[in-house]
DNA sequence: TTAAGTCTGTTGGAATTCCAACGAAAGCGT
DNA sequence: ACGCTTTCGTTGGAATTCCAACAGACTTAA
């Protein structure tokens, strides 16, 4: 377990608490380590799940298989981040969504019961654990929310307007900086590249904008 | 406190917690009742907020204001049913959005380190009371993924297609009946109710699916 | 330096959606 | 039965988006 903590201290759901508790609580989450090869699945579609993971080494992608078979993809989990702690901790029946393996991976499958029942010796790095169980979880929703508003957006302009004034309010100034390429900003707003590309030039010639690559400047009534 | 009974036991917060548990869980949470006029803000965009509320009567709605001062409705919470409790439980430093009655309201108030923190007595209904916390926020995170799933998609048809295909998974059956009329689910799919009309008249001529009402039956391979 | 590859903006025609308007059908109260 | 209202499907033109292709700027590797 030892040479899993450099991963674990990263985490953000083990955030703030030592190092050295770290093996305690391990053990009175009855947490548990598997290995898993390229392409297997480790949660099927269908199944009851009461234990969600953490990626110690590797990746898995949440996939979804819809009714005419076609798959998508719900997620990429890298590296220190959880899976399946949603269908976990709500009381869904059976999951919707596989979990698979993209490379040979190493996970930490924890039980959720675990996790909100406070332990007999009432480990005071406990209630910090559910903290933050909370706060990632909430964390997922308000970002989920922020995209639903963006992209229930009729059009391009609109949800381009939406998103770069959600950054604008997010950077607390009307110049900042974007995290995505062209590529994957239209992807995050489900429109085409060159189109939207089409459209904030249009933008920048109506006066409302301004930027070069990945510098924006928003003009309008702060 | 007792006038409220009514509608804290049915409120999915406290689910599975005794009626005569919930007079001493409240008091040990400091839950605080507070009154509303109509269009009074409860909470202030900006803010720092660490309490989550339960609406007692009345309703509240979230409401965000962008860049340019346009304001969108996020949510209507009616009785019952919580607000605010994914930024008072995520580490978000400042609340995005307001948070105002549309009626005369009477508002519980929980501190979300109480909840957190298990009580000196502990309780046993605490941990059964993060437990519903987390399953909450939970299930609300997987019907925003599903939404988002469904409208990310470009075509009408292909969201109608994505969307009635989740029911069809959920009813696990073809045949199934949806819990909107056609302006809602236009609404919730991002399109226009008469397009979606059309388009759902052009799906049913292709084959593809069969209506009549809210009755739905998809074809295809199952 | 050249060559290959990536990222970005532009363009024009095809396809799709939006919008406004209309009519048919159903529900409701008088 | 009669209006009144709501819901739903249809239609046609306007507006928007998609798609494919291309060109310029820049990066990287040989």
């Amino acid at each position: 377990m030892e040479k899993y903590l450099a991963v674990l201290k990263t985490a953000d759901l083990f955030k703030g608490i030592d190092e050295s508790d770290l093996q305690t609580l391990l053990s009175c989450l009855s947490a548990e380590v598997l290995h898993y090869d390229k392409g297997e699945t480790v949660f099927f579609s269908g199944a009851i799940i009461k234990r969600f993971g953490i990626v110690l080494s590797g990746q898995v992608q949440v996939v979804q298989d819809d009714y005419y078979g076609n798959r998508s993809i719900l997620a990429n989990v890298d590296t220190g981040h959880l899976f399946g702690e949603s269908f976990a901790c709500s009381d869904m029946n059976t999951l919707p969504v596989n979990v698979i393996t993209t490379t040979a991976s190493e996970l930490l499958l924890i039980d959720c019961c675990k996790l909100t029942v406070s332990c007999a010796k009432a480990c005071g790095f406990h209630s910090r654990l559910i903290q933050n169980m909370l706060s990632i979880v909430s964390m997922k929703n308000i970002l989920l929310t922020q995209k639903i508003e963006i992209t229930a957006k009729r059009t391009t302009r609109e949800k381009l307007l939406a998103y770069l004034s959600t950054e604008a309010k997010k950077a607390g100034s009307s110049r900042f900086s974007l995290p995505f390429n062209r590529q994957e900003l239209a992807d995050y707003l489900s429109v085409e590249r060159s189109a939207m590309s089409a459209e904030l030039s249009k933008l920048k010639h109506d006066g409302l904008l301004n930027f070069h690559k990945n510098q924006f400047e928003l003009y309008g009534s702060v």
